[in-house]
DNA sequence: TCAAAAGTGTTTGCTATACACCCATGA
DNA sequence: TCATGGGTGTATAGCAAACACTTTTGA
Protein backbone atom coordinates (compact mmCIF):
# COMPACT_ATOMS: atom_id res chain seq x y z
CA UNK A 1 0.00 0.00 0.00
CA UNK A 2 1.25 3.38 -1.07
CA UNK A 3 -0.47 7.09 -0.80
CA UNK A 4 0.10 9.64 -3.66
CA UNK A 5 -0.07 13.35 -4.18
CA UNK A 6 0.94 15.74 -6.92
CA UNK A 7 2.88 17.55 -4.80
CA UNK A 8 5.79 16.57 -2.06
CA UNK A 9 4.17 15.98 1.47
CA UNK A 10 6.74 16.48 4.63
CA UNK A 11 5.99 13.85 7.58
CA UNK A 12 4.38 15.52 10.87
CA UNK A 13 5.28 14.20 14.40
CA UNK A 14 4.62 15.21 17.43
CA UNK A 15 7.30 15.17 20.32
CA UNK A 16 7.07 15.63 24.10
CA UNK A 17 8.40 16.99 27.13
CA UNK A 18 6.94 14.86 29.84
CA UNK A 19 8.15 16.97 33.02
CA UNK A 20 7.88 15.62 36.27
CA UNK A 21 9.51 15.47 39.99
CA UNK A 22 11.46 13.00 41.53
CA UNK A 23 13.74 12.55 43.74
CA UNK A 24 14.00 16.12 44.38
CA UNK A 25 14.58 17.14 41.38
CA UNK A 26 13.40 18.39 37.87
CA UNK A 27 13.21 15.32 35.19
CA UNK A 28 12.06 14.50 31.95
CA UNK A 29 11.35 11.03 30.13
CA UNK A 30 13.85 10.36 27.46
CA UNK A 31 13.94 7.02 25.28
CA UNK A 32 16.44 5.10 23.41
CA UNK A 33 16.37 5.21 19.95
CA UNK A 34 16.25 1.59 18.81
CA UNK A 35 16.43 2.32 15.14
CA UNK A 36 18.65 4.71 12.95
CA UNK A 37 18.90 7.61 12.74
CA UNK A 38 20.39 8.45 15.71
CA UNK A 39 20.16 4.71 16.86
CA UNK A 40 21.30 4.21 20.38
CA UNK A 41 21.27 7.11 21.38
CA UNK A 42 18.20 9.36 23.69
CA UNK A 43 15.64 11.07 22.14
CA UNK A 44 12.20 12.54 23.34
CA UNK A 45 9.16 10.66 23.40
CA UNK A 46 7.13 10.95 20.08
CA UNK A 47 5.78 9.82 16.64
CA UNK A 48 4.33 9.68 13.52
CA UNK A 49 0.62 12.22 13.63
CA UNK A 50 -2.22 9.51 12.33
CA UNK A 51 -4.15 10.65 9.39
CA UNK A 52 -7.08 10.75 11.23
CA UNK A 53 -5.60 12.40 14.74
CA UNK A 54 -5.54 15.33 16.41
CA UNK A 55 -2.38 16.82 16.88
CA UNK A 56 -3.38 17.15 20.60
CA UNK A 57 -4.82 13.60 20.43
CA UNK A 58 -0.83 12.14 19.17
CA UNK A 59 0.71 13.77 21.62
CA UNK A 60 -1.75 12.22 24.26
CA UNK A 61 -1.27 9.26 22.60
CA UNK A 62 2.60 8.86 23.44
CA UNK A 63 1.90 10.67 26.36
CA UNK A 64 -0.22 7.59 27.74
CA UNK A 65 1.64 4.67 26.14
CA UNK A 66 4.83 5.80 27.84
CA UNK A 67 3.86 6.93 31.49
CA UNK A 68 0.51 5.17 31.41
CA UNK A 69 -1.00 9.10 32.68
CA UNK A 70 -4.09 10.97 30.94
CA UNK A 71 -6.01 13.62 31.85
CA UNK A 72 -2.47 15.62 33.08
CA UNK A 73 -1.42 18.83 31.81
CA UNK A 74 -0.16 19.38 28.08
CA UNK A 75 0.34 22.14 26.20
CA UNK A 76 1.59 22.90 22.60
CA UNK A 77 5.23 24.25 23.05
CA UNK A 78 6.26 25.32 19.74
CA UNK A 79 6.62 23.63 15.59
CA UNK A 80 10.24 22.58 15.01
CA UNK A 81 10.39 22.43 10.87
CA UNK A 82 14.03 22.85 9.56
CA UNK A 83 14.84 21.26 6.50
CA UNK A 84 16.92 19.03 7.46
CA UNK A 85 16.33 18.27 10.81
CA UNK A 86 15.36 14.77 10.11
CA UNK A 87 18.24 12.37 7.54
CA UNK A 88 15.77 10.29 5.91
CA UNK A 89 13.01 12.64 4.88
CA UNK A 90 11.15 16.08 5.50
CA UNK A 91 9.71 16.06 9.40
CA UNK A 92 7.95 18.73 10.62
CA UNK A 93 7.31 18.05 14.81
CA UNK A 94 4.94 19.96 16.80
CA UNK A 95 5.96 19.49 20.13
CA UNK A 96 3.92 19.49 23.60
CA UNK A 97 5.05 19.47 27.39
CA UNK A 98 3.00 17.79 29.97
CA UNK A 99 3.26 17.96 33.43
CA UNK A 100 3.17 14.49 35.54
CA UNK A 101 2.45 14.73 39.43
CA UNK A 102 4.91 12.43 40.49
CA UNK A 103 2.75 10.07 42.12
CA UNK A 104 0.54 8.98 39.14
CA UNK A 105 3.30 7.43 36.88
CA UNK A 106 2.70 3.57 35.69
CA UNK A 107 4.29 1.09 33.81
CA UNK A 108 7.03 1.51 31.69
CA UNK A 109 8.22 4.75 32.71
CA UNK A 110 7.72 4.24 36.75
CA UNK A 111 9.66 0.98 36.07
CA UNK A 112 13.10 1.67 35.01
CA UNK A 113 12.54 -0.53 31.68
CA UNK A 114 15.22 -1.12 29.43
CA UNK A 115 15.35 2.38 26.56
CA UNK A 116 13.14 4.89 28.69
CA UNK A 117 14.42 6.27 31.64
CA UNK A 118 14.04 9.65 33.61
CA UNK A 119 17.10 12.19 33.72
CA UNK A 120 17.50 15.25 35.57
CA UNK A 121 17.33 18.48 33.27
CA UNK A 122 21.01 19.17 34.75
CA UNK A 123 22.24 16.14 33.88
CA UNK A 124 21.15 15.37 30.44
CA UNK A 125 22.54 13.22 28.04
CA UNK A 126 23.45 13.66 24.51
CA UNK A 127 20.04 13.90 22.36
CA UNK A 128 18.82 12.63 19.12
CA UNK A 129 17.92 15.50 16.64
CA UNK A 130 16.89 18.86 17.50
CA UNK A 131 15.33 17.52 20.81
CA UNK A 132 18.26 19.65 22.95
CA UNK A 133 16.75 22.70 21.33
CA UNK A 134 13.04 21.54 21.89
CA UNK A 135 14.13 20.74 25.94
CA UNK A 136 15.78 23.67 26.67
CA UNK A 137 12.82 25.56 24.82
CA UNK A 138 10.12 23.80 27.14
CA UNK A 139 12.71 24.05 30.41
CA UNK A 140 12.76 27.83 29.32
CA UNK A 141 8.80 27.87 29.67
CA UNK A 142 8.34 25.95 32.69
CA UNK A 143 10.17 28.93 34.01
CA UNK A 144 8.79 31.34 32.66
CA UNK A 145 4.87 30.40 33.26
CA UNK A 146 6.01 29.70 37.11
CA UNK A 147 6.10 33.10 37.18
CA UNK A 148 2.92 34.46 35.96
CA UNK A 149 0.62 30.80 36.37
CA UNK A 150 -0.30 28.29 38.88
CA UNK A 151 1.25 25.69 36.15
CA UNK A 152 2.92 24.34 39.17
CA UNK A 153 0.33 22.89 40.95
CA UNK A 154 -0.03 20.00 37.85
CA UNK A 155 3.05 18.53 39.48
CA UNK A 156 1.21 17.92 42.87
CA UNK A 157 0.02 14.99 44.08
CA UNK A 158 -4.20 15.24 45.40
CA UNK A 159 -3.06 16.17 48.55
CA UNK A 160 0.28 17.92 49.37
CA UNK A 161 2.03 20.09 52.44
CA UNK A 162 3.27 23.68 51.52
CA UNK A 163 6.73 22.56 52.22
CA UNK A 164 6.69 20.21 49.23
CA UNK A 165 5.16 22.64 46.81
CA UNK A 166 7.07 25.21 48.09
CA UNK A 167 10.04 22.96 47.02
CA UNK A 168 8.94 22.45 43.48
CA UNK A 169 8.69 26.13 43.18
CA UNK A 170 12.64 26.33 44.66
CA UNK A 171 13.52 23.20 42.26
CA UNK A 172 12.25 25.06 39.43
CA UNK A 173 13.87 28.40 39.99
CA UNK A 174 17.11 26.96 41.04
CA UNK A 175 16.94 29.51 44.21
CA UNK A 176 16.02 29.10 47.44
CA UNK A 177 12.01 31.23 48.24
CA UNK A 178 11.09 33.04 51.24
CA UNK A 179 8.82 30.99 53.26
CA UNK A 180 6.53 33.41 54.87
CA UNK A 181 6.56 35.17 51.52
CA UNK A 182 5.56 31.84 49.75
CA UNK A 183 2.79 31.08 51.64
CA UNK A 184 1.10 34.98 51.58
CA UNK A 185 0.95 34.50 48.08
CA UNK A 186 0.28 31.06 47.12
CA UNK A 187 -2.52 31.58 49.64
CA UNK A 188 -3.20 34.34 48.75
CA UNK A 189 -4.49 33.23 44.83
CA UNK A 190 -7.31 31.20 46.61
CA UNK A 191 -6.37 28.32 44.09
CA UNK A 192 -5.26 25.31 46.85
CA UNK A 193 -7.61 24.82 50.31
CA UNK A 194 -6.98 23.19 53.28
CA UNK A 195 -8.32 19.16 53.42
CA UNK A 196 -8.79 19.32 57.23
CA UNK A 197 -5.87 16.46 57.31
CA UNK A 198 -2.15 16.52 58.18
CA UNK A 199 0.43 14.56 57.11
CA UNK A 200 2.75 13.46 59.86
CA UNK A 201 6.42 12.09 59.27
CA UNK A 202 9.61 12.24 61.28
CA UNK A 203 9.73 13.66 64.79
CA UNK A 204 8.22 17.56 64.08
CA UNK A 205 5.05 19.03 64.09
CA UNK A 206 2.67 17.75 61.36
CA UNK A 207 1.93 19.50 58.05
CA UNK A 208 -1.35 20.85 56.83
CA UNK A 209 -2.36 19.16 53.81
CA UNK A 210 -3.88 20.88 50.52
CA UNK A 211 -5.70 20.35 47.74
CA UNK A 212 -6.03 21.85 44.04
CA UNK A 213 -9.53 23.58 44.28
CA UNK A 214 -9.61 23.52 40.03
CA UNK A 215 -6.93 21.53 38.72
CA UNK A 216 -8.12 21.81 35.26
CA UNK A 217 -7.67 25.68 35.62
CA UNK A 218 -4.16 27.76 35.34
CA UNK A 219 -4.66 30.74 36.98
CA UNK A 220 -2.74 33.75 35.21
CA UNK A 221 -1.50 35.95 38.44
CA UNK A 222 -1.00 39.73 38.58
CA UNK B 1 4.65 13.87 -11.60
CA UNK B 2 3.50 12.45 -8.22
CA UNK B 3 5.25 11.74 -4.89
CA UNK B 4 4.50 8.53 -3.05
CA UNK B 5 4.86 7.28 0.62
CA UNK B 6 4.45 4.53 2.68
CA UNK B 7 1.53 6.09 4.94
CA UNK B 8 -0.60 8.96 4.49
CA UNK B 9 1.06 12.25 4.69
CA UNK B 10 -0.54 15.30 5.33
CA UNK B 11 0.01 18.80 3.76
CA UNK B 12 1.20 21.56 5.76
CA UNK B 13 0.64 25.06 5.42
CA UNK B 14 1.89 28.37 6.46
CA UNK B 15 -0.78 31.23 7.49
CA UNK B 16 0.14 34.71 9.03
CA UNK B 17 -1.68 37.41 10.71
CA UNK B 18 -0.38 40.40 9.18
CA UNK B 19 -1.04 43.40 11.71
CA UNK B 20 -0.55 47.11 11.22
CA UNK B 21 -1.73 50.03 12.17
CA UNK B 22 -3.65 52.03 10.02
CA UNK B 23 -6.11 55.13 9.85
CA UNK B 24 -6.21 54.92 13.70
CA UNK B 25 -7.11 51.57 13.57
CA UNK B 26 -5.08 47.58 13.99
CA UNK B 27 -5.56 45.77 10.85
CA UNK B 28 -4.73 43.07 9.40
CA UNK B 29 -4.65 41.53 6.26
CA UNK B 30 -7.17 39.19 4.54
CA UNK B 31 -6.84 37.85 0.76
CA UNK B 32 -10.38 36.72 -0.98
CA UNK B 33 -10.48 33.29 -1.57
CA UNK B 34 -10.30 32.60 -5.45
CA UNK B 35 -11.10 28.93 -5.28
CA UNK B 36 -12.52 26.15 -3.42
CA UNK B 37 -13.34 25.56 -0.67
CA UNK B 38 -14.95 28.98 0.38
CA UNK B 39 -14.30 30.38 -2.63
CA UNK B 40 -14.98 34.52 -2.76
CA UNK B 41 -14.67 34.22 1.45
CA UNK B 42 -12.02 36.49 3.32
CA UNK B 43 -9.07 34.62 4.42
CA UNK B 44 -5.58 34.42 5.72
CA UNK B 45 -2.46 35.01 3.91
CA UNK B 46 -0.45 31.42 3.38
CA UNK B 47 -0.09 28.58 1.09
CA UNK B 48 1.82 25.19 1.51
CA UNK B 49 5.27 24.64 3.07
CA UNK B 50 7.88 23.95 -0.38
CA UNK B 51 9.67 20.82 0.94
CA UNK B 52 12.75 22.58 0.90
CA UNK B 53 12.01 25.34 2.50
CA UNK B 54 11.55 26.10 6.44
CA UNK B 55 8.56 27.08 7.73
CA UNK B 56 9.89 30.83 8.77
CA UNK B 57 10.56 31.05 5.94
CA UNK B 58 7.59 30.25 3.86
CA UNK B 59 6.30 32.20 5.93
CA UNK B 60 8.24 35.42 4.80
CA UNK B 61 7.68 34.79 1.50
CA UNK B 62 4.16 34.83 1.90
CA UNK B 63 4.42 38.13 3.68
CA UNK B 64 7.05 39.53 0.80
CA UNK B 65 3.96 38.55 -1.67
CA UNK B 66 1.43 40.53 -0.01
CA UNK B 67 2.44 43.14 1.56
CA UNK B 68 6.05 44.11 -0.12
CA UNK B 69 8.27 44.11 2.95
CA UNK B 70 11.21 41.92 4.75
CA UNK B 71 12.78 42.15 7.54
CA UNK B 72 9.58 42.66 9.94
CA UNK B 73 8.72 40.99 13.03
CA UNK B 74 7.74 37.43 12.66
CA UNK B 75 6.78 35.20 15.54
CA UNK B 76 5.43 31.64 15.41
CA UNK B 77 2.11 31.58 17.09
CA UNK B 78 0.51 28.29 16.97
CA UNK B 79 -0.09 25.08 14.97
CA UNK B 80 -3.59 23.78 14.01
CA UNK B 81 -4.14 20.27 12.84
CA UNK B 82 -7.60 19.37 13.57
CA UNK B 83 -8.65 16.80 11.47
CA UNK B 84 -11.47 18.57 9.13
CA UNK B 85 -10.10 21.80 9.47
CA UNK B 86 -9.39 21.81 5.64
CA UNK B 87 -12.62 19.54 3.28
CA UNK B 88 -10.08 18.82 0.71
CA UNK B 89 -7.61 16.62 2.56
CA UNK B 90 -5.55 16.77 6.12
CA UNK B 91 -3.98 20.20 6.16
CA UNK B 92 -1.91 20.85 9.30
CA UNK B 93 -1.35 24.96 9.91
CA UNK B 94 1.93 26.44 11.34
CA UNK B 95 0.24 30.03 12.31
CA UNK B 96 2.52 32.91 12.49
CA UNK B 97 1.74 36.81 12.99
CA UNK B 98 3.85 40.08 11.23
CA UNK B 99 4.05 43.17 12.55
CA UNK B 100 4.52 45.83 9.82
CA UNK B 101 5.25 49.28 10.36
CA UNK B 102 2.52 51.36 8.91
CA UNK B 103 4.98 53.23 6.27
CA UNK B 104 6.31 49.96 4.96
CA UNK B 105 3.73 48.81 2.67
CA UNK B 106 3.42 48.14 -0.67
CA UNK B 107 2.12 47.25 -4.09
CA UNK B 108 -0.66 44.79 -3.65
CA UNK B 109 -1.23 45.55 0.25
CA UNK B 110 -0.98 49.19 0.25
CA UNK B 111 -3.52 49.74 -3.08
CA UNK B 112 -6.26 48.39 -2.63
CA UNK B 113 -5.93 46.13 -5.06
CA UNK B 114 -8.64 42.96 -5.76
CA UNK B 115 -8.53 40.04 -3.26
CA UNK B 116 -6.80 41.89 -1.13
CA UNK B 117 -7.69 43.92 1.83
CA UNK B 118 -6.63 45.53 5.31
CA UNK B 119 -9.26 44.94 8.10
CA UNK B 120 -10.38 46.70 11.52
CA UNK B 121 -9.75 43.32 14.11
CA UNK B 122 -13.13 45.38 15.53
CA UNK B 123 -14.81 45.32 11.95
CA UNK B 124 -13.77 41.77 10.46
CA UNK B 125 -15.85 39.80 8.12
CA UNK B 126 -16.44 35.84 7.69
CA UNK B 127 -13.37 34.28 7.75
CA UNK B 128 -12.69 31.04 6.01
CA UNK B 129 -11.42 27.52 7.87
CA UNK B 130 -10.96 28.13 11.52
CA UNK B 131 -8.92 31.64 10.46
CA UNK B 132 -11.54 33.43 13.07
CA UNK B 133 -9.73 31.31 15.24
CA UNK B 134 -6.48 31.81 14.39
CA UNK B 135 -6.86 35.60 13.99
CA UNK B 136 -8.01 35.75 17.28
CA UNK B 137 -5.22 33.91 19.70
CA UNK B 138 -3.31 36.33 17.46
CA UNK B 139 -4.59 39.34 18.92
CA UNK B 140 -4.94 37.97 22.22
CA UNK B 141 -1.27 37.09 22.12
CA UNK B 142 -0.63 40.75 21.04
CA UNK B 143 -2.60 42.40 23.60
CA UNK B 144 -0.61 39.96 26.09
CA UNK B 145 3.03 41.00 24.89
CA UNK B 146 2.20 44.98 24.87
CA UNK B 147 2.31 44.04 28.99
CA UNK B 148 5.41 42.79 29.16
CA UNK B 149 7.72 43.35 26.15
CA UNK B 150 8.39 46.53 23.65
CA UNK B 151 6.71 44.61 21.11
CA UNK B 152 4.45 47.59 19.87
CA UNK B 153 7.68 49.37 18.52
CA UNK B 154 7.51 46.95 15.41
CA UNK B 155 4.55 48.85 14.29
CA UNK B 156 6.74 52.44 14.22
CA UNK B 157 8.16 53.95 11.38
CA UNK B 158 12.02 54.91 11.63
CA UNK B 159 11.25 58.22 13.26
CA UNK B 160 8.08 58.90 15.17
CA UNK B 161 6.78 61.41 18.18
CA UNK B 162 5.75 59.72 21.96
CA UNK B 163 2.43 60.53 21.21
CA UNK B 164 1.94 58.56 17.93
CA UNK B 165 3.66 55.92 20.18
CA UNK B 166 1.24 56.37 22.93
CA UNK B 167 -1.66 56.02 20.37
CA UNK B 168 -0.52 52.84 19.44
CA UNK B 169 -0.80 51.33 22.69
CA UNK B 170 -4.19 52.82 22.96
CA UNK B 171 -5.60 51.36 19.80
CA UNK B 172 -4.22 47.80 20.96
CA UNK B 173 -5.11 47.80 24.72
CA UNK B 174 -8.59 49.78 23.86
CA UNK B 175 -8.05 51.76 26.52
CA UNK B 176 -6.58 55.65 26.90
CA UNK B 177 -3.07 55.92 28.62
CA UNK B 178 -1.84 58.54 31.23
CA UNK B 179 0.38 60.70 28.89
CA UNK B 180 3.08 61.45 31.95
CA UNK B 181 3.18 57.45 33.50
CA UNK B 182 3.63 56.68 29.32
CA UNK B 183 6.58 58.52 28.76
CA UNK B 184 7.99 57.99 32.39
CA UNK B 185 7.99 54.15 31.02
CA UNK B 186 9.10 54.07 27.87
CA UNK B 187 11.99 56.00 28.45
CA UNK B 188 13.24 54.10 31.31
CA UNK B 189 13.08 51.44 29.41
CA UNK B 190 15.97 52.90 27.14
CA UNK B 191 15.22 51.18 24.19
CA UNK B 192 14.43 54.25 22.17
CA UNK B 193 16.38 57.66 21.41
CA UNK B 194 15.79 61.54 20.88
CA UNK B 195 16.93 61.89 17.36
CA UNK B 196 17.07 65.50 17.61
CA UNK B 197 14.94 66.05 14.93
CA UNK B 198 11.65 67.71 15.28
CA UNK B 199 8.21 67.09 13.65
CA UNK B 200 5.91 70.33 13.12
CA UNK B 201 2.25 70.16 11.95
CA UNK B 202 -0.32 72.18 12.68
CA UNK B 203 -0.78 74.73 14.66
CA UNK B 204 0.80 73.50 18.37
CA UNK B 205 4.08 73.06 19.87
CA UNK B 206 6.55 70.64 17.51
CA UNK B 207 6.88 66.99 18.82
CA UNK B 208 10.40 65.15 19.27
CA UNK B 209 11.12 62.56 16.88
CA UNK B 210 12.25 59.41 18.77
CA UNK B 211 13.50 56.10 16.99
CA UNK B 212 13.87 52.64 18.36
CA UNK B 213 17.63 51.92 19.09
CA UNK B 214 18.09 48.22 18.00
CA UNK B 215 15.22 47.12 16.10
CA UNK B 216 15.95 43.61 16.14
CA UNK B 217 15.77 43.40 20.02
CA UNK B 218 12.01 42.79 21.74
CA UNK B 219 12.77 43.61 25.28
CA UNK B 220 11.02 42.42 27.81
CA UNK B 221 9.79 44.37 30.75
CA UNK B 222 10.01 44.12 34.35
C1' DT C 1 14.62 17.33 76.35
C1' DC C 2 16.21 17.73 71.95
C1' DA C 3 16.17 18.02 67.04
C1' DA C 4 13.54 18.90 63.13
C1' DA C 5 10.28 20.93 60.12
C1' DA C 6 5.65 23.63 60.41
C1' DG C 7 3.59 27.71 61.04
C1' DT C 8 2.98 32.77 61.62
C1' DG C 9 3.23 39.35 61.04
C1' DT C 10 5.34 43.48 60.59
C1' DT C 11 8.39 46.84 58.58
C1' DT C 12 10.50 48.78 54.50
C1' DG C 13 11.38 49.98 49.91
C1' DC C 14 9.96 50.27 45.31
C1' DT C 15 6.90 50.60 41.57
C1' DA C 16 2.55 52.00 39.58
C1' DT C 17 -0.95 55.33 39.56
C1' DA C 18 -3.34 59.63 39.89
C1' DC C 19 -3.31 64.17 38.72
C1' DA C 20 -2.82 69.83 36.21
C1' DC C 21 -0.44 73.28 34.22
C1' DC C 22 2.85 75.73 30.98
C1' DC C 23 5.01 75.68 26.14
C1' DA C 24 5.55 76.42 21.21
C1' DT C 25 3.41 76.85 17.12
C1' DG C 26 0.28 78.19 12.81
C1' DA C 27 -3.56 80.47 11.45
C1' DT D 1 -4.54 85.95 20.40
C1' DC D 2 -6.34 81.72 20.36
C1' DA D 3 -6.78 76.92 19.68
C1' DT D 4 -4.12 72.78 19.49
C1' DG D 5 -1.36 69.13 20.84
C1' DG D 6 3.61 68.73 23.20
C1' DG D 7 5.93 68.48 27.21
C1' DT D 8 6.86 68.09 32.30
C1' DG D 9 6.97 66.51 38.37
C1' DT D 10 5.16 65.15 42.74
C1' DA D 11 2.41 62.86 46.14
C1' DT D 12 0.13 58.47 47.37
C1' DA D 13 -1.14 53.83 47.57
C1' DG D 14 -0.39 49.08 46.89
C1' DC D 15 2.66 45.22 46.39
C1' DA D 16 6.94 42.64 46.94
C1' DA D 17 10.87 41.65 49.79
C1' DA D 18 13.34 41.18 54.02
C1' DC D 19 13.43 39.19 58.29
C1' DA D 20 13.07 35.60 63.47
C1' DC D 21 10.71 33.23 66.68
C1' DT D 22 7.14 29.88 68.53
C1' DT D 23 4.76 25.34 67.90
C1' DT D 24 4.27 20.44 67.62
C1' DT D 25 5.95 16.21 67.24
C1' DG D 26 8.88 11.50 67.60
C1' DA D 27 12.68 9.57 69.47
Amino acid sequence: MSYSYDYPHPAVTTDIVIFTIRQDELMVLLIKRANEPFKGEWALPGGFVQIDEDLENGARRELLEETGVKDVYLEQLYTYGAVDRDPRERVITVAYYALVPSDKMEIRAASDAEGVGWFSVDKLPELAFDHARILGMAHERLVAKLDYSTIAFQFMPDEFTLSTLQRVYELILREEVDKRNFRKKILSLKQIEDTGKEQREGPHRPAKLYRVIDRSRIAFIK
